[in-house]
DNA sequence: CGGCGCGATTAACAAATGTTAATCAAAACC
DNA sequence: GGTTTTGATTAACATTTGTTAATCGCGCCG
């Protein structure tokens, strides 16, 4: 089985390819594979022998610590190559997890070596991937430490508003979100009861609805300009690299 | 003038590298310059045309917003390349500032790019270090999530003594941390008041020294057990990538 | 229909951190 | 030596967030 079309979605986004590119991308064998909410994906530990493309559905980023808590420091959607970090380092320093059920496609490390090896314009493709990674990364932390409980919600929103259009994943300003309280918590760094003082807040001012997995912006643009977010960190626009 | 054998430090800790690739890097011409305290190095924007090697001193990544209000989301020692991100990106999304008086040299970005296209193992090097920050960066958001004022502290000086260590900046587990309590809680995103209450509360466990822009771990491991502290993350072990 | 279970909600209280402003202490300056 | 400056410290109070535990509401299942 060769690579899904969300590669096009995830790699050719933000670049110019050439036609013998896409096609060197397009036959990259993979491996499917299925998760249900909450399994370990990739774990914590050294490094995996295989890079994982995210299909469908969300998956989290988490560090897990002697005394058991678990902190998620990134959240990602279909078209997201995973745990590509992992490619040069010797251990990854989290764990991914399915948050919901999710479809991943697995590349051996090995295709992506003898790629890197012999097309270096593909190599800066996949490394421009982790510098997006590293900006989203700067992002959280910034965002973390500015904006209390009820904007960093706004954020998150926003955030996914702005990187699930990009897969087609949004229909008048809808979009699926498999969690729920409890786990938006774990995402953002708070407990679930403060999670639902925000959340409620959000019900109150009418900016947007999340009911069963479901959340709409009622006016992204009020919102965007409520909690600061500015999606040029998400390097949405293609560009000649 | 070529790069400063702080390269050698920066680039050639964590690979194998062979005597021709070591020469390349060694012919890599530069521009030195000098900075005081608080100056802009680089401005959030268009990505510069050139690479930043700090050499002395230290430099802090700072996201500014509209509100005027500055987050640190990265703290820069002598062998780190403080803007290599940028290397792929259409705008850098910091300023990076002197953080006390140091030097830095520039690479232009079109020898990197030259390197980049004809050398695909010195770029993997590149991109190394770049997954390196991002790693920090993920221990940055999970450092923040978990730990409180007092803790986040320890966790920063147990970081600067071994990254510090690695560049041979760290004598008797001392090194200087060219900072007062105002600017430490700019970086670790806490008020001054709270910061002199967590400082003092060191001072009474008697943990480390920290005056006159000099700190001492006084027992670097019992602090690193408390703050849940591990080097792995900083990469410090070479390997073969 | 009725109970069960899970996520949402509320309440009451505790802990961490922010804000403002005043004071202190030591270094720097003249 | 006296003054100024800068950073450290303290106090008092406000805000944000955490913790624990109880309750609510609704869908699901027997």
């Amino acid at each position: 089985m060769t690579i899904s079309r969300y590669l096009e979605y995830a790699l050719c986004r933000r670049d110019t390819l050439s036609e013998l590119e896409r096609a060197i991308l397009r036959d990259i064998p993979v491996h499917p594979a299925s998760y249900r909410d909450g399994d370990v994906i990739i774990r914590q530990g050294a490094a995996p022998e295989q890079s994982c493309l995210l299909v469908k559905g969300m998956a989290t980023r988490e560090h897990r610590f002697k005394d058991r808590a678990r902190i998620t420091s990134a959240l990602h959607i279909p078209g997201d190559f995973v745990d590509l970090h992992a490619f040069l380092l010797t251990e990854i320093d989290h764990d991914v997890m399915a948050l919901g059920d999710c479809n991943v496609e697995f590349v051996d490390r090995a295709v992506l070596e003898q790629i890197s090896r012999e097309n270096p314009h593909l190599i800066r493709l996949l490394w421009l991937h982790t510098l997006i990674d590293a900006k989203l990364h700067r992002v959280w932390i910034a965002t973390r430490a500015r904006l209390n409980a009820f904007e960093r919600i706004g954020h998150l929103m926003c955030e996914l508003h702005a990187r699930l259009s990009v897969v087609g994943l949004v229909e008048n300003d809808a979009f699926s979100c498999p969690f729920d309280q409890r786990k938006l918590g774990g995402i953002l760094g708070y407990s679930t009861v403060h999670m639902n003082r925000a959340v409620q807040k959000f019900r109150a001012c009418h900016l947007l609805e999340w009911s069963r997995g479901r959340v709409r912006l009622l006016d992204p643009d009020r919102l965007a300009a409520l909690v600061g977010f500015d999606p040029e960190y998400l390097e949405l626009t293609p560009a000649r690299r």
